[in-house]
DNA sequence: CGGAATCTTGACCCTAATCAACGCGGGTGG
DNA sequence: CCACCCGCGTTGATTAGGGTCAAGATTCCG
């Protein structure tokens, strides 16, 4: 994918219709096509937040508490839109886990938009409170305690939003076991415990790697502990 | 604090300056006071963010997961403004730790500004994106392992965020073991351990059951392992 | 086909949860 | 004003979940 069709991928199925083509042009202006492959870390600047929109792949959104001490905080595909905050206390970065198309902009493009029209700044300020609502998700993941809860939490998260040809298909994951270990707050040893209790149990199936398919999403959905009663 | 002094206070402190009269006047108009007891919770319409602004006194905000499963993440104190989105999977709430005054607004107050000033919107966005980064670092802690480590973590973020006469005296921690231990994911016996192992250490002082002072935050921030190598 | 990285499995240990008893503090009523 | 009482906090003993260490087994790659 070219520039011009990432961002009209951007443009046509993340922005709010009814914008300006002023203001559509002007983004585009700002618009950086980026092509990266596995294992590339996404340079910013970091003194600026960004958003990140992902056309293609995958990639994983860390946390540098200190040198070596990675967080993972989150994991984003095809059509997600990623917010990075300008560095503070913490240095975020992006890192493609597969040959991933990103198309990256500083969210100052979307506050500078013309005055008559504030589309841009509400879709920027709507996009900041998804990824609020998400990560606020990710603390009470964390904050719950069992492992086997963790891991069923992620094995439904991601058999909903990897992408796949249709609805029956196993999916790949694009992230190595350590990978989730570090973002569920485990480690790879135990997850690949539960992976294997999950197998027994005839909730999962693997093959290789990172095949994966989903037999039982309801048991799975029993062992999370989210039987929230909703109202 | 009746309702014109706790507008004036949000105003003043928080608002951005150069707003038109106008876009003051409307959010004034919409803006909901409101006295709260202590453990009282707050009733918001949940199909709707809200911004909750705390003028004085300090709240907690949790999330329902399940029917009596709540997960606390966060502390608030007076000058603070909390984002509440919507309820999707989740239910949120914010609960008094004091006599608290707050003042709540839809958000959408600040998104139906006049159009010809986009500086409310502008401030929303950025508030929701301060929250996304309290959020995350709140993300970092709890996937982060050690019990020391969360706890020398709390302390020093209440020792900093809970208002006070002067930099040397004590505070009082407005809420107990039991919500503390939640907002960390562990339990209220580890919590007590910790703190007592952090006065054998002489990182800290107690008195009664909230009384608290902080004699070496170097020490304290040692034992949080955030040597943090700043670039 | 070989080698290296990743994943799985097993044994052991340690941290923090659980269970339980006790003590302190703050509030109430006599 | 004192005595009592209940809730909250502290402390101790035990246990279990998951981390750590170590040894194989796959898988993926050249």
């Amino acid at each position: 994918m070219n520039f011009p069709d990432l961002f009209d991928a951007f443009a046509s199925r993340i922005l709010p219709p009814h914008l300006t083509d002023a203001a559509v042009l002007r983004l585009r202006h700002e618009a950086c096509a980026e092509d990266m492959a596995p294992g590339d870390r996404l340079q910013l600047k970091d003194s600026e937040p960004h958003f990140v929109f992902i056309g293609s792949g995958a990639a994983k959104v860390s946390a540098y508490v200190s040198h070596e001490r990675e967080q993972i905080l989150a994991f984003h595909f095809a059509g997600d839109v990623i917010h990075i905050p300008a560095r503070d206390r913490y240095n975020f970065s992006v890192t493609a886990l597969n040959a991933t198309e990103v198309l990256v902009m500083r969210t100052a493009s979307f506050h500078e938009a013309t005055p008559e029209c504030c589309a841009l700044l509400r879709y920027a300020s709507d996009e900041t409170v998804r990824a609020l609502g998400r990560s606020r998700e990710a603390a009470i993941v964390l904050g719950r305690k069992s492992a086997q809860e963790r891991v069923a939490f992620f094995l439904l998260d991601m058999w909903e939003r990897v992408p796949r040809e249709d609805a029956d298909s196993a999916i790949d994951l694009p992230m190595s076991r350590g990978e989730i270990a570090e973002s569920l707050g485990l480690t790879i040893e135990t997850v690949s415990r539960q992976f294997g209790e999950f197998k027994d149990m005839g909730l999962i199936e693997t093959r290789g790697r990172s095949h994966l398919r989903v037999l039982d999403s309801e048991g799975l959905l029993r062992c999370t502990g989210q039987l929230a009663v909703a109202a």
